[in-house]
DNA sequence: CATGAATGAGATTTCATTCAT
DNA sequence: GATGAATGAAATCTCATTCAT
């Protein structure tokens, strides 16, 4: 399984800077030190390789949050762990919170695949819900409020990428946005 | 000009579906009703286009809001207009919203060309710095502030595509989502 | 008839620099001054523009030639006048010259257009026969010698061209050559 | 190797006829019995697929030239070899021979590559040098005998071309041609 | 499984030439 | 004649994919 490793880590790196279709698969392969037809073992089409390697992803972020959200006793603590616990993850995967974005707004994101969102997205309605009828949240559309909260943890994620701060000054933002979020949504 | 209006309409609608790097010049062309040499009389590279087509983008929606924001006498009714105006356009823009997008997610945003957005950053960045004065603000940095409201706007314009709304309940969602911004950041 | 030298003009130097099938139309045009069009009022196809070309310039140094060779009294005198006036034409237009060159070794002399070459082949062979009657030259075949000769003015010409020579040296150098070439004839 | 063969032959073939840019790669390929990809493996660019084959048949001249040329004890024995055995050459690879003259008379010759010849034009450079010391050379600048040689060596060869002569006359010829250089030249 | 040469459809770009004004 | 926008065939080059070894 170390050449798939190595393939998906060359694609996360290539196509964050060129672009999915503006990365060549044999470059891939090149930069994963494996021959080009290994490549096609693993990934029988190109289109499966962006879509394993979103999927992987997505799987690692998931889990990661799942581990560190500690047992959601409260859902107040629960929220706020989930979106912290996000932009850590974030902050020490920054090629793959961006490749995130860049399979979200790309044709790929509309292809057979959803499967492995669908399920996050109905697991954050069950807690927005529960949010809601508990009065922490307003009453607003749950699609709108998942809407809200993902674009801004894209924002501050983008805002932290532009920015040499230290970790502690990036904790602190993280945190100050988080109020600025419950603020918004309360 | 009309049949540079052509390949601009054209290569909207086709980036928009199909990517940058997926949309073939010649389908462009086709679908423009023009030759496929003619492109290259208007836009010499097809990267050529892609930039020319966002500065034109850029430009309609900063003339657009311009004009719709009024005589901008108090800050807070000036910001509120921007923002209101900024997603009226949207909607009725989709395409155009979404290639703005699009751009900005893909490695052409960090090509040279970046002139069109520098000014405009600092158009706002001065209301900001007026706005944090007069209290009406937190005191934030003003890029961060920039990152929030953008992502907002892009959130809410997400969310908007994805439902089937009246004309009336986007105009209220909209006028709902800047009192949240509001609350957040004041 | 000024449009057309100044088609000329920038042909040969577009033609010396880039190749017959590596300079475009559009550009000779261009740094011609006319229009794209224009061009092919005064030459309906590319290749009658090199033709074209080539016949003014060979009509041009031939005229030269003639004109600065004096009268030919003694056949000694008139070979070593052509010879000398060649070169020094070649000096003053050593583009031109190169152009003939160029022209010679590439699939265009093999043209329907030789009636240029053919008749000044036609005095040449007068000449060198005499010259042989007269036991000047060596009693080789007239074209064998034809070919020497030539060769011969253009190796001396490419030596000049790739030294940085005062005009008396040059001058020098082709009274040496003539000299040898005499040597090696007679 | 076999492929790359195939190319440079069918290469070497279409530019003699058609010259370099009369050429289109996808009828080389189609005559080497590749596929139009495969000339694109072995030379990224069709420049480096002329100053490949360029380089490749300069080696071969000099390395046959190299080969039977004897040990040169003699330096006059050993000029003769070099001039009588080039020409030998040359009339085996008439194509060959042809495509330098073609690529010397072009833009090419003065693009980055020209390591090719500098070594051999060092080389040369030396035996003349020893030549004019042993007085059986005219003392002429270097270059000069070099320019003056290789001229008279394609003229002889164009000569031969463009008649029809037994293998028989040939050679008597170009014995008579190496008689006719050392006159010039001693 | 791994390799990498070979493939050929397709992409971008060029350019001689035309033609309406 | 002069113009230059328009054309589209053709050229160079790319790249996902295959397959014999």
């Amino acid at each position: 399984m170390d050449k798939k490793s190595a393939i998906f880590e060359a694609a996360l790196r290539l196509f964050v800077e060129h672009g999915f279709h503006g990365t060549a698969t044999s470059l891939i392969a090149k930069e994963a030190g494996v021959a080009n037809g290994t490549l096609f073992n693993y990934f029988p089409t190109k289109d499966e390789l962006v879509l394993g390697l979103y999927a992987a992803i997505k799987q690692e972020l998931t889990e990661y949050v799942r581990i560190h959200t500690g047992n959601a006793e409260d859902i107040r603590d629960f929220m706020r762990s989930q979106f912290l616990t996000s932009l850590f993850w974030a902050l020490d995967n920054p090629l793959k919170f961006h490749f995130i974005q860049q399979f979200h707004t790309s044709p790929y994101s509309s292809m057979p695949n959803a499967s492995v969102d669908a399920e996050q997205t109905a697991y954050h309605t069950k807690i927005i819900r529960a949010g809601i009828k508990q009065k922490m949240l307003r009453n607003l559309p749950v699609d709108f409020i998942i809407s809200l909260v993902n674009s801004h943890t894209f924002g501050v994620f983008q805002y932290l990428q532009s920015k040499k701060l230290s970790k502690a000054e990036q904790h602190k933002l993280i945190e100050t946005s988080y109020e600025l979020l419950k603020k918004m949504l309360e």
